[in-house]
DNA sequence: ATGAAAGCGCTAACAG
DNA sequence: CTGTTAGCGCTTTCAT
């Protein structure tokens, strides 16, 4: 038995007979043999490597600020348990978005490390020079929360659905005036997210004038937002974030303004991080389906490696919605 | 210019003119060119890889009770950074803690890897198997959490010294009565954390008499603790958790026998995890510098690659201590 | 269906 | 100080 047959075995190719493979593969066991990687990754074949990349400096003022932000948990739960399951370890890697230096350093990361696959998360997801890169480079990459560019796997969590969902609830909690806050226009989930709002409110017949405000995810633009939309007139009953940090702020406002949720104004948000569970009242939110998507992304990879072709268009993970505390009807004549 | 002139300016190794050295970076810089990490590996040298081992169970877990407990960020947080810094990536791993399998799977792991070093963290810092297979290796690995065992770099916290002061300062807070509630014996800082309350409170002539109750880390294993400890006599006027989900519990058995937290009783936990910040009143926490530990752990595991042997004895990285809300003197006559 | 030879990109060991 | 040679452990390509 030569070399060569061992090394189709592992791989699983064709060619070997039966009894062949049967025997290869019980001395593997035996010996508790495992291939090197890095032996592998050089004479051309894969490397099992699946890299992950981040926006470093959101993810870096996320861990710091410590407000339990839980994202980076769970890609890794949902991506490297995925990862290991199908014998490919996933990295994770931080670039920078204000930086020239992007492509240099993607380059180098990918000379580097070789890896089969790349996973894009926003506000990157869609940023052509690491597109193009990828494209040029022939590696399979999944674009999360992206409608799709180049040559890329786009995965999205159904934002304008969901967005669309948690309003239409609203409206039939007998809500009038919905506000909107926004997320930034660098993240193309925020035009989705605004867009299942505005397509709930006219399908209802509801006017949105004045009831959306523009925020960029942080604390701060939720609780500039918040304001302008209570000091509106009519001044909405319901609000509805774009994300839960936002969504946070906008219950502070609230209470600023002496207003209480959810007797007098209901919130939701976006995303489901932890903080929603230990705000008062408990957030009512829809959750990003983050696990599953990393996973999901991983899964297509390994088989576009593998040749596979993936259907056109989108794969859509959607988003749930968790009704808990922030929501109720409006007050009487609101 | 030969090949290998240019292997020597990478690797920064001596036996190279400084003009040369320039003219070949120089080049290296316009190319942007970048060794290929499995290539480096392949013929012996460095794999620029250093592995994170984590237990499977508490991490898979904590992920998905999505509670906020941003361990695993934290040792991120601390971790890549450095090892980017160093030119290194962390790869992060579980491994199960109930399985006869360890050997084989970190055997595979290493063999598939060849990492440059290795973290370990509680509960497995002291692990035989693992510790025996590294040091077999020749390996360098840092323990987290452990006094040391075998070839291993230990790296504690401070835990002894932080339960002492936590303990200290409820007695100058004028606390008599102070309950422990303690971590599981499978984690070495659990015995730790106890000294140092039983060393303050023998310092300071106070009884421990009925004043600890045994916990395991989890939520539940804390409310029975903490009703142990409330039902005793004399009733304790304070408790130092081993842990936040434990201190949690603790302040929840508080309220349901009618005594407000701080002014009935105080307490403080270990770990500071961002639940403490959303608690009501805000924990008084000893804060774990998990991601100044973890760097520091990737420093001394690449120098220790490098031939550098460090002191003996445990590297210390203090604890913190930071007072919020739930700390207060004892009530009148307590 | 199996085996032999060549080479992936780098560094160790040795020569000059 | 610099260059040459060999070989890391695998998979490719090309025989058989």
């Amino acid at each position: 038995m030569s070399l060569q047959t061992v090394s189709r075995v592992i791989n699983d190719e064709p060619n070997v007979r039966p009894a062949m493979k049967r025997r290869v593969q019980d001395s593997i066991d035996k010996l508790d043999y495992v291939p090197s990687i890095a032996a592998q990754r050089m004479s051309g074949s894969r490397s099992y490597l699946i890299l992950a990349l981040n926006d470093r400096e959101r993810t870096i003022a996320e861990w710091q600020a410590r407000q339990g932000s839980d994202w980076v948990g769970q890609m890794l739960l949902g991506g490297m348990l995925k990862s290991a399951e199908l014998g490919y370890r996933m990295i994770f890697e931080l670039v920078d978005t204000h930086s020239d230096h992007i492509a240099r350093e993607l380059r180098s990361t990918i000379a580097a490390l070789q890896p089969d696959g790349v996973i894009l998360t926003p506000p990157h997801s869609d940023n052509p020079i690491i597109v193009d890169i990828l494209s040029e480079q022939n590696i399979p990459f999944a674009q999360i929360g992206s409608s799709g560019s180049g040559a890329g796997i786009p995965i999205i969590m159904g934002d304008e659905d969901a967005a669309n969902l948690a309003t239409t609830h609203l409206i039939e909690l007998g809500h009038e005036h919905i506000g909107f806050i926004a997320g930034p226009d660098s993240y193309q989930l925020s035009a989705w997210r605004k867009a299942g709002w505005l397509k709930a409110m006219e399908g209802a017949g509801l006017s949105t004038d004045g009831l959306c405000a523009d925020g960029d995810f942080s604390r701060e633009s939720g609780t500039q937002a918040a304001r302008k939309l209570l000091s509106g007139t009519p001044r909405p009953t319901a609000i509805l974030a774009s994300n839960d940090q936002m969504a946070l702020a906008a219950m502070d406002v609230a209470q600023e303004n002496g207003l209480s949720v959810p007797e007098d104004i209901s919130v939701i948000s976006f995303d489901n991080s932890p903080a929603t569970r230990y705000a008062q009242p408990k957030l009512t939110v829809i959750d990003q389906p983050i696990a599953q998507t990393v996973s999901k992304a991983v899964e297509l990879i390994v088989s576009a490696k593998k040749g596979e072709v993936h259907a056109d268009g989108p794969v859509i993970i959607p988003a749930g919605f968790i009704e808990r505390e922030s929501t109720a009807p409006p007050p009487d004549g609101g």
